[in-house]
DNA sequence: TAGCAACCGGATTGCCCTATCCAGTTTTGG
DNA sequence: CCAAAACTGGATAGGGCAATCCGGTTGCTA
């Protein structure tokens, strides 16, 4: 790879072999099916299944989970980032946030690998992480604007964001397929519970470092980062 | 114990040979340890190492899963039942029903495997679906009394309360020790919600099967119920 | 079109899990 | 104290997953 400058999504770098280019784009449509439906506990060799190609081919293109990830979950989290952007657009900064809380919710229940992503970070995952603080920026400057209108709770903090994606995270995951649309009660009454008045005090948020560390965890979702990397 | 009558958590039937009842012990207290700390996804083999005894005793006593969940978690559900009660007995129905909500969450956080269990439903573990029934429906009588003091909105269903387990669920797991205290804000903000005056309307509340056929799922806790049994 | 590097994917290794089998051990009761 | 019944736990079969190895194949370029 010329040592310049690569975008982080365009392939350059040392372009493939055709056939190796056509499997690659494969087995990130494959992923993209099989995470949305299995949630990223899909094993890797499952993924290569659906793909049709050998496992080890997976293995080359993508030697850990946080690097198929972030190839197949880029362009989720750019329209997560677009959301924020439209909300910011919206006029009424309040009705802008309710609305990019939906939608943003609406991603995750639509997909359950999405919604892991949303409350799990990877570090390896280059791409998609700088995206992600793209849209925390963003969305750390709509919270301002709502609050200034008056009708955002003043103790919200940006933190809450990830608990309500955790929360509907869980709703999700356990109503599946079965109640596809009960997370929308729990979300409309969380966001009932942002807007002014206040009916009283909060527990403390929890300190961004250990919210941080809570999405480091190498449980549930299972997408060990490498060793470190650069 | 005659072979007449057997209470939910007398051992009784065929009385075990002595060191047979302590293994069953030792088990019991292993998967509590085993399953507080990991949740339900813990292995029988996992319990049956941190218990000392032989994978064969294991599937012995306990055939299936949830027979082994019946017998760890009959002792937090009951807890779980009382605070239903003590919450029945505070002269405030709306802080008995306050109190309650916190009590209940604090038990999942507290307890990654009841945390499980509260959004799980599982045939076949009698004694323990039995308590949760009971518990069910002092909270129906809860709830109507606390809406009758006029501070528990109108449009509050029984479902909620799963609803609210669900969702702290989400938040415990994934902050896990990292941020042992997040949930207790996700929390306070849902009841915030749940008091009146109502802001708006809600989406409707999942069907009453839908909900239970997504306790049903043998996804993440993976306790397959055995084909039928008695 | 020929040769070579890149690439493919099945086979394999190593680990963990569920579940069952059976030879050896322990408890119990006469 | 002895034998039968109850119980034990290692061994084992069967399945899945991560990850690596290697003989065969394919695309690229001269």
């Amino acid at each position: 790879m010329t040592p310049g400058d690569q975008h982080p999504d365009a392939p350059a770098a040392q372009p493939l072999r055709s056939d190796a280019e056509r499997n690659r784009e494969r087995i990130v449509a494959a992923a993209r099916t099989v995470f949305a439906r299995d949630g990223l506990n899909a094993s890797m060799a499952s993924v290569a299944r659906e793909a049709g190609v050998g496992i080890a081919t997976m293995f080359r293109r993508f030697p850990s989970k946080a690097e198929l990830v972030d190839a197949v979950f880029i362009d989720r989290m750019t329209a997560y980032a677009d959301a924020v952007t439209a909300a910011l657009d919206d006029p009424d900064p309040w009705h802008g946030f309710v609305g990019y809380v939906e939608t943003a919710c609406a991603m995750q229940a639509a997909d359950y690998g999405f919604a892991d992503v949303l409350t799990t970070t990877f570090p390896a995952a280059k791409a998609l992480e700088h995206c992600r603080n793209e849209a925390y920026e963003g969305m750390v400057e709509l919270i301002g604007r709502a609050k200034a209108t008056g009708r955002l709770r003043e103790d919200f903090d940006p933190s809450d964001l990830v608990l309500v994606h955790m929360a509907n995270a869980g709703v999700v995951n356990a109503t599946g397929g079965a109640a596809p649309d009960a997370w929308r009660r729990v979300v409309a009454l969380l966001i009932q519970s942002f807007e002014t008045p206040t009916r009283g005090p909060l527990p403390a948020s929890p300190e961004h470092e250990a919210l941080y560390q809570a999405m480091l965890r190498p449980g549930p979702p299972g997408v060990a980062a490498p060793e470190s990397g650069d």
